[in-house]
DNA sequence: TCTTGACTTCAAGCCCAGTTGAAGTCGTAT
DNA sequence: ATACGACTTCAACTGGGCTTGAAGTCAAGA
């Protein structure tokens, strides 16, 4: 019981690989101190940082939107039962969102595409809000469902 | 009204990119024959199909995953109403089985990170089944969700 | 002393789902 | 005749989310 957590030792508590550790240190996620030979030390908080971006993955969030949300939450000790609250809140909207597209989904698939109906790109069903669909080239552009809302 | 699409058309009435049809080609999702020139020509009915990629994708399918459900279908003509029938009652499984993860996770950010509870390899929320969490070496192994069940 | 094991950094590689660009081929319109 | 637009292939690149490997540091144990 030292107070803070080894690479490794976070790693088995959590099931998270020590390379992904690093690398959510690297883009923000999760922060630690050094010893002085240079090791990670990680507040025993962290675990819980880390449970929650393998949580938000699962939904399908990316990391930069989890860093974002973690933003809100202090690196170094337990959330106050009103910052957890806070968060679990708006990651539940978001899940609700989620949701409810996968409701919309589930119809669309008899009622849009087995009628015929292909206008994909002012599709209702996919593109609820009359946004444009389609942002900008790049991979993932389909995935994005108002990553700003809330 | 010539019978087949050309890729143009076909990315036209789809808002998909004629980079990413050819890219489905390639991979199998969809299937075109060919002019004396060498260019594709598309049965009408490849447009329901991309049009359930898209769907697919939204839902969280990989392109492989979703190879294996439109192998189902045939390639060149409509669907009979069976056929799409077994194909949507599958897919509505899939959702259903996708929306109870969310539901899990949506309590489980409260119950299970929330209250300390860590132990992500054997968590009940993320592995219900008691399934092996992590699955070998590889960015995406959080992601599957017993991909061929059903 | 020397080896083992846990840690460090850095660069490179991998998978997915495409996009981008170069170079070339058609067919039609001017 | 030639320019234009739609198509072709192929190779290389992008971005996200990591893993892998090489080379080195440090502390503890045989």
């Amino acid at each position: 019981m030292t107070g803070t957590l080894t690479i490794g030792e976070l790693a088995a508590r959590t099931g998270v690989a020590t390379s992904a550790l690093r690398f959510y240190e690297e883009r923000g996620l999760i922060r630690a101190e050094r010893t002085g030979a240079g090791h990670r030390r990680f507040p025993r908080a962290t675990a819980r940082r880390v449970a929650f971006v393998v949580f938000a993955q699962r939904v399908g969030f990316s990391l930069e939107e989890i860093r974002g949300e973690l933003a809100k939450l202090p690196a170094d000790r337990a959330p106050t039962r009103q910052e957890w609250g806070r968060l679990s809140r708006t990651w539940q909207a978001r899940i609700d969102s989620r949701i409810a597209e996968l409701e919309r989904l589930k119809t669309g698939i008899t009622d849009c595409i087995g009628c015929g109906c292909l206008s994909l790109d002012r599709c209702a069903v996919l593109n609820p809000d009359d946004r444009l669909f389609r942002r900008g080239p790049g991979p993932r552009y389909w995935l994005e469902d108002a990553p700003d809302a809330g």
